[in-house]
DNA sequence: CCATTTGTAACTATAATGGTTACAATTAGT
DNA sequence: ACTAATTGTAACCATTATAGTTACAAATGG
């Protein structure tokens, strides 16, 4: 169906900012994290700073940080970010108004329509980053893992897997 | 986000067979009413009837007719059948394997992703059609049915009336 | 035999997406 | 003041999904 993973890329996102814990990162880090082009990861960045999740710092030294803590941004603020459009798209073009059911189906759908998104969004809101970062340390093999670590340095990953 | 109509049109062609109470239709009429080429709704009824929500009659006087009763077909059923690919996509190429949060990170999404999109289709299998036909019908002024034949459904549209 | 209709392949136009390059603006360090 | 690093953003391209369209074979009923 849909073919945007922007949403997938936004998590993965915040993910790596959260994980490095108030030092800020650079779109190019990340971008090496998620694995696709740093100017994709700037607009994603640029999108979740206008919802004042994240902040910016231009310049040599500057980069990514959070601006609220993982407990307090939930899965659905960032897919309202990230996918402006319903889930669900009506017609391309507008049914035939000279037919009972034509004219009406638009009408009839939005509602049901509605109440599916709202359904999966309350689910989604129900996550938290925090616990996505639960999740990932958890998927680490037992050597590695750690439960909200303090200062992750993406640049320890080689570090980390060498403990294995 | 997505950009695929095939749910609402997949919906307002049962609709239409709906009011149709049996007697056949052509893909031609469902087309206008819909105001898209034949083709199309006959690429979508094809998929229909591999569900055996309709069945089709070739040639000539031929055309398509519910196989269930509009209380026996849930959104959730014609959902499934014209959209195929899961609602939230992952990354188009595999993130970095040498991060730990690139590594873990899709398989956590996985999880969060599959249970935001489980609450969706259980909202959509909460609706039948026969719900989405009331709610049509809802939308005219009583008297004014120009599509609907002379004995869809008596009972509940007159129930629906009733209570306004 | 003919008109109607399904079934399906092939092609086109449009739009969304993400990847890429380029470059101005900003900032810190020296 | 100069340089390197970084954001911010525009422009362009390639890929893909969608649905609209044409065309025609196969099936069917009268």
């Amino acid at each position: 169906m849909n073919t945007s993973s922007r949403f997938a890329v936004a998590v993965h996102t915040l993910a790596y900012l959260a994980a490095s814990d108030g030092q800020s990162v650079t779109s190019e880090m990340v971008a090496e994290s998620v694995n696709t082009n740093a100017v994709v990861i700037r607009r994603i960045l640029g999108s979740l700073r206008e919802a004042n999740l994240v902040a910016s710092q231009s310049g040599s030294g500057g980069g990514w940080t959070l601006r609220k803590k993982p407990e307090q941004i939930s899965l659905r603020d960032i897919y309202c970010v990230v996918e402006e459009e319903p889930l669900f798209a009506m017609h391309h073009r507008p049914p035939n108004q000279h037919c009972d059911i034509g004219r009406n189906m638009q009408r009839v759908l939005e509602g049901f329509f509605t109440d599916a998104q709202t359904a999966m969004e309350e689910r989604l809101a129900k996550v938290s980053l925090a616990q996505v970062m639960r999740a990932v340390w958890q998927e680490l093999p037992a050597g590695a893992r750690r439960v909200a670590p303090k200062n992750f340095n993406p640049q320890s990953v080689e570090r980390v897997r060498s403990r294995n």
